[in-house]
DNA sequence: TGGTTTAGGATTGTATACAATGTGCAATCT
DNA sequence: AGATTGCACATTGTATACAATCCTAAACCA
């Protein structure tokens, strides 16, 4: 393990990268230049810099002569992002299918085998890694990226789902279904469980950000 | 239409940007800052941003502390650049096919009905006509910027066959057939001939890529 | 009282100076 | 002769200063 360091801009990239992901910053705050340099101890290039990265990322939008802003979404983007992440997720499945090695699917599936007690944070785990690795054995770069693009600008919700009472017990039974479909090779059993699994997903966050709506007033 | 003014960093982009998709910068030429603002008369902060810009479009390397190049493409990747972009591009045909106007293909099948006799000049811009309206029929935006960067990514590609005889009349009797089968919503077929129409671009561009190889000897 | 205008402050866009690092060549040693 | 080390140069990364623009709000006029 080398230090690997790393630039400023870098560093202020991946702070800032965590934080909106873990859902510390509030979508929609505003990404003020000087107040990220005097936060992180930088001068504003390479804080410019790591705001462009992030607006690349699609998460933070950028107004031209008026500043950067965590990204918001109303709950029609987020349906078009899950939407669009299920189909590009399914395409690299289906092409890296062969490719996805037994052994890894063998641990996870045993990480997942009492699935009545799991705690929220395993499932996570679980969840984070199944995801993973139909992304790396995804044999095209190309897609390989989009998909990475989509896993992360989906992140941000997934904290969302530790605020209500998400029936784990349920959803890990998916992911089971979806790791034995591979691990039996079964091509056309394992997209639709997938598909499904993300668009069940997507109708959870929905109906949390219509709680919101409803609650809080102004959209996230 | 309004002047549209546009910040530094802006022109530098579009500027760069039209220079590498028409191929006047030769792939792998290094974009130094300082010749770039040289060139464009401006300072280094908006050369800077701009080529952090055509990263991000894939169409430029940079190299810590070494500098920026023009992407230059070995065959393996063309051919996975042509594999995305197909896959992406049939999906959005699929999604947004019932969207997709008639009388705009009408009028993309009347520029093609002479099929003898059309200067390639002509075939490439009902080419890009073609794609354009699969693109903004697309009603899924994530989707629709994705598929909008493969465009992008495999447009300079498509200089190169205007250095060999391609086969202009087959090529646009298979657009002809494209369009004849969104016009008839026979998804399938469309969706089908699309997929062969890029992957056919897709062979012609590594024949000219192995003839390159062969006579140049390095590689683009 | 309500709308318009104009000064003020705050923030981004750009330019430039400085620091750190990589590259290439030449001199030296084995 | 070949490899290696040291130095000079070129280029990128960062910091800071200046210019342009936008937002706010108070003052002004109808």
């Amino acid at each position: 393990m080398k230090p690997k360091i790393q630039s400023a801009a870098e560093q202020v990239y991946n702070h800032l990268l965590d934080e909106i992901v873990k859902g510390t910053r509030p979508a929609g705050g505003k990404l003020s230049e000087e107040h990220i340099c005097a936060e992180l101890g930088v001068s504003r290039t390479p804080a410019r810099e790591a705001l462009m990265l992030l607006h690349r990322d699609g998460l933070v939008e950028r107004f031209p002569r008026r500043g950067c802003f965590v990204k918001s979404q109303d709950p029609a983007e987020i349906a078009e992002l899950f939407e669009c992440r299920a189909w590009l997720e399914c395409l690299a499945l289906e092409q890296g299918f062969e490719l996805i090695p037994d052994a890894a699917l063998a641990k996870l599936e045993q990480a997942l085998t009492p699935v009545g007690k799991l705690t929220r944070a395993a499932s996570l785990k679980v969840d984070d890694q199944l995801h993973a690795l139909i992304l790396e054995s995804c044999p095209n770069r190309h897609l390989r990226e989009m998909v990475g693009q989509m896993l992360l600008r989906t992140h941000p919700f997934r904290v969302w789902r530790t605020q209500v009472d998400a029936p784990v017990e349920a959803i890990s039974r998916e992911r089971l279904a979806i790791i034995r479909a591979i691990r039996r090779r079964d091509r056309v059993a394992a997209a639709r469980l997938l598909r499904e699994h993300i668009f069940g997903g997507r109708e959870m966050i929905l109906k949390i950000a219509a709680q919101q709506a409803a609650a809080g007033g102004a959209g996230v």
